[in-house]
DNA sequence: ACCATAGGCAAGTGAATGCTTGCATGACAA
DNA sequence: TTGTCATGCAAGCATTCACTTGCCTATGGT
């Protein structure tokens, strides 16, 4: 476990996805795409954002919700916190529950 | 800056070489050879452990040095702390610092 | 000097990755 | 229902990446 977690932020544009959602969370894929474009400066197409979302999902860094015809994005930052104890803190309780991966 | 740094962690076997040199500090690089192989049943070649501790030297996560014939290599937790505070803490003075990567 | 040891450099290969293109699905409005 | 909007699925392409192979440099022991 964890091993997507660090795929998923070996890529740049995914790490922005992630700063727009720490930023604004429940945007939608459009949002997004639009957001990255104008302040980002990413001409990204709708599918390239929409693959990057299954990958952050995948690795439980994006939680979605539906609502109609709409899917709104959040960011989680749970696997992060529980990464970062790996080399940083390693003799805090819990933290070598993800040491094998 | 900090790209590099999350290049590095992505592969898993360079996370492994970090686990390595938390635990030890100052291994060679045939010393981590031969760790990598009995303790994790990674059968690398030299070569392969020599470019990912290139790689992870690029992100400046490890650190080395040289004495006669041999080079030693040791952990250096300094750009996972500067990464944390991306999404985790984005108010603490000095994240700001790292938020164009 | 000789040879073994520790490490470095560079080209080549197979697999993974990011992105595109094209078509399909489902929800809402007219 | 018909059309449109937001999203999903899948094949194809170009690049990147991890690893190997082969040769080279340099240090230390004998």
């Amino acid at each position: 476990m964890g091993d997507d977690v660090f795929r998923a932020l070996a890529d740049p544009t995914r790490r922005r996805i992630l700063d727009e959602l720490a930023e604004r969370d429940g945007q939608s894929l459009f949002e997004l795409c639009g957001r990255l474009a104008t302040r980002h400066g990413l001409g990204l197409s709708r599918q390239a954002v929409s693959q990057h979302l299954a990958v952050l999902e995948a690795a439980d860094l994006v939680r979605t919700r539906r609502e109609g015809r709409y899917k709104f994005h959040d960011l989680n930052t749970a696997p992060l916190e529980r990464i970062l104890n790996r080399w940083l803190r390693p003799d805090v309780p819990g933290s070598t529950a993800c040491g094998s991966t």
